[in-house]
DNA sequence: TACAAGAGTAACCGAGCGGTGACATTATGT
DNA sequence: ACATAATGTCACCGCTCGGTTACTCTTGTA
């Protein structure tokens, strides 16, 4: 699933939890956090710090993958020896 | 690339901010943010907020997708209908 | 050599986070 | 209906975030 809001990470670290028999007191324990913060990151909270949210996806045995997204990959990724056009067009635009 | 650490974080937005020919200044302001705070989360401050790393990640055209980890899918996710083990486990540990 | 760009760091400050503990509200089960 | 569990909400507070501005240092280039 695809994560692009602070509401989508809520929504699934729900559905994970309800899903291994947690309530929220037991996920906050695990995660080494409190109950309060895991009623707020459930509703969507976009002021969550990223190591809170990553120990609890840890606790609840899911991964997290970044990767470049298809369209842009073609155009902007260069492998090693050819030419960055992105990059070549920006330092351009650097000098007016 | 998997995600565990803030620090995992940082270094691919890194990577990823040099591959599209940008500066810190740059990226910053397309992410709306401030330039400290992309040399923070660069050198992988666990603290930043979820928001903000979100939307940088949309300005690198960048994708996070999260996924159940394969080891703990099998005996953790049921089928609409099936018992989860976990979960009734989990239930029963509830009643000493 | 001198200059500029990029990156790292520092001090300041208001705003809001996250933890705690209590209470209210809503399921869930007997 | 009742008791209990689970969730949502509140007030309080210490602490740190993130933005701003300015300075330093390194690197590369004219």
């Amino acid at each position: 699933m695809k994560i692009r809001t602070a509401a989508d990470l809520g929504a699934f670290i729900r559905e994970r939890r309800v899903k291994l028999g947690m309530d929220q007191s037991d996920l906050a324990e695990k995660a080494g956090t409190s109950r309060k913060w895991i009623v707020e990151v459930e509703q969507g909270k976009p002021r969550a710090e990223i190591g809170l949210v990553l120990r609890t996806l840890k606790t609840l045995g899911v991964s997290l993958d970044i990767a470049v997204e298809r369209t842009q990959k073609a155009s902007a990724v260069s492998e090693p020896g050819n030419v960055d056009i992105n990059n070549v067009l920006n330092s351009l635009k650097k000098r007016p």
